[in-house]
RNA sequence: GCGGGCGUCGCCAAGUGGUUAAGGCAGCGGCUUGUGGCGCCGCUAUUCGGGGGUUCGAAUCCCCUCGCUCGCCCCA
């Protein structure tokens, strides 16, 4: 109350929480290597330049969200609020923005300044996927694919595909020019937030979510009507390639996605269940945005999958604590140095091992060891240690007789034959 | 930036103007320095997010403020 408090839109993680984040991590993780993708981690502080370049001038994203302040040399910093341009950057920056087949991915915190609700932060969490210097629709798919099957992968169901073509650079400016024209006509009749976009960021007015602005839409000119035959093609060997992999999908022409530098393929995949929050992944192709930067013409596309929306989604099994496999109870002062010798000893297998160096009663560690569920209990105490041994017990769930040994400090044999037969052959 | 809802202990909560602010969980201590989940006993909010006002009297009513939360816009 009158002390510290964090700031509005983070979060502290405890771990009883951080079990399922790892859980998730570890296998966001293993599915992406499995793909032949690698790390790269580039920093969370970068140039503000680089994402008023590299995300638009005019996105709301840049236009209202960011985290810019000056440093002490008194340079303008962002704290990234996506990563593409980021990446970009450092691919640019390295030389290999040109050298094809890359495929990257990271994972980290964002920072976008709104207000926080149900699915959003103002620090948030993303996993994202880039896979640079590649040009072909299969490309696209295995993009799409991927990010279908991870989600799949976390148990995740009741998940909506949506997609869409921006086409190439030449189709949006024919297709903008007569939007505009029409626009014009049409100012009127927009929300106002639309009618401030005419100038900005006209696209984006096809995104509104006003229903009056919607309805005056369907009659505005379509951009899908001014794809080349080339993009047009494009986007029909992708419908026809998903279909083939069954990956249901539906068409929102509507999907032009906040950030300027999508060309193509635009995508998001939304869940029901998260509230009005509702897109866990978003993604598509950004063929221009390599060059724009100043790198070498370089296709490329990419997805972002936001993690706190995922860890919402994902399943209860995925919050399993590990279980203690021993507690070590001990007292006096020649079992409490023995006991430490012990613990680490046993560390050396695969368990979850507690040494109690709290000193405090043996009923009290008794019922610590029982509070944390351990399968078992190692007991020292100044009658084991003088003999240089120690009482080794399985804990049993029903409270029935138990079974319990002593094992000589020395007889590591015997100990892990009882370790083998008590508690690895569950 | 704009709307709606809500702030009583670490967590969940009762209390809706009358003087000592229930209860549960968790925590700590004890019964019980050396051996099992139970049980029983005790301790843990001079104060109800903060400030001001009304009143003999406020957690309860009014105003302001802060925070949280859900939504709008937009996105992960």
């Amino acid at each position: 109350m009158n002390n510290f408090k964090n700031l509005r839109g983070t979060v502290d993680l405890f771990p009883n929480q951080l079990i399922k984040w790892q859980n998730v991590e570890k296998i966001l993780i293993d599915q992406l290597s499995r793909a032949s993708i690698k790390e790269i981690r580039t920093p969370i502080l970068e140039m503000t330049e680089l994402f008023i370049r590299g995300i638009g001038e005019g996105t709301d994203v840049v236009s209202k969200e960011m985290y810019t302040f000056l440093d002490r040399g008194e340079r303008s910093c962002t704290l990234r609020p996506e990563g593409t341009a980021s990446v970009a950057r450092a691919l640019i920056q390295n030389g290999i923005s040109s050298k094809p087949l890359q495929k990257l991915w990271y994972m980290g915190p964002m920072f976008r300044y709104e207000r926080p609700q149900a699915g959003r932060q103002r620090q948030f969490h993303q996993l994202g996927v880039e896979f640079v210097g590649y040009e072909a629709v299969r490309s696209d798919i295995e993009i799409i694919a991927l990010a279908w099957d991870i989600l799949g992968k976390l148990g995740i169901k009741e998940l909506n595909l949506e997609i869409n073509t921006l086409g190439d650079l030449n189709d949006r400016l024919n297709f903008q020019k007569s939007f505009l024209e029409w626009l014009e006509i049409n100012k009127d009749s927009l929300d106002v937030d639309s009618q401030k976009r005419i100038n900005k960021n006209p696209l984006r007015i096809l995104d509104s979510k006003n229903v009056h602005t919607k309805k005056i839409l369907e009659n505005a000119p379509r951009l899908f009507d001014f794809l080349s035959e080339k993009s047009l093609e494009r986007y029909l060997v992708l419908k026809k390639q998903l279909k083939f992999l069954k990956i249901p999908y539906i068409e929102n022409f509507n999907l032009v996605r906040g950030l300027d530098y999508y060309t193509h393929t635009a995508f998001e995949i939304t869940s029901g269940s998260l509230g009005s929050q509702a897109t866990v992944c978003g993604g598509g192709r950004y063929d221009n945005l390599i060059k724009q930067m100043g790198g070498k013409e370089t296709p490329a596309i990419g997805f972002a999958i936001g993690l706190e929306r995922l860890i919402l989604l994902a399943g209860k099994e995925l919050e399993a604590e590990r279980q203690t496999d021993i507690y070590i109870v001990n007292k006096g002062l020649n079992a409490e140095l023995l006991a430490m010798n012990l613990s680490r000893k046993l560390r050396k297998y695969d368990l979850l091992v507690e040494l109690d160096v709290t000193g405090a009663s043996f009923s009290k560690q008794f019922k610590k060891a029982n509070k944390l569920k351990s399968k078992s209990i190692i007991v020292v105490g100044d009658e084991e240690a003088s003999n240089n041994e120690f009482v080794i017990r399985l804990f049993n769930k029903d409270n029935s007789e138990t079974k319990e040994e002593t094992i000589s400090v020395e007889n590591d044999i015997k100990l892990e034959k009882w370790i083998k037969n008590n508690l690895f052959l569950k």
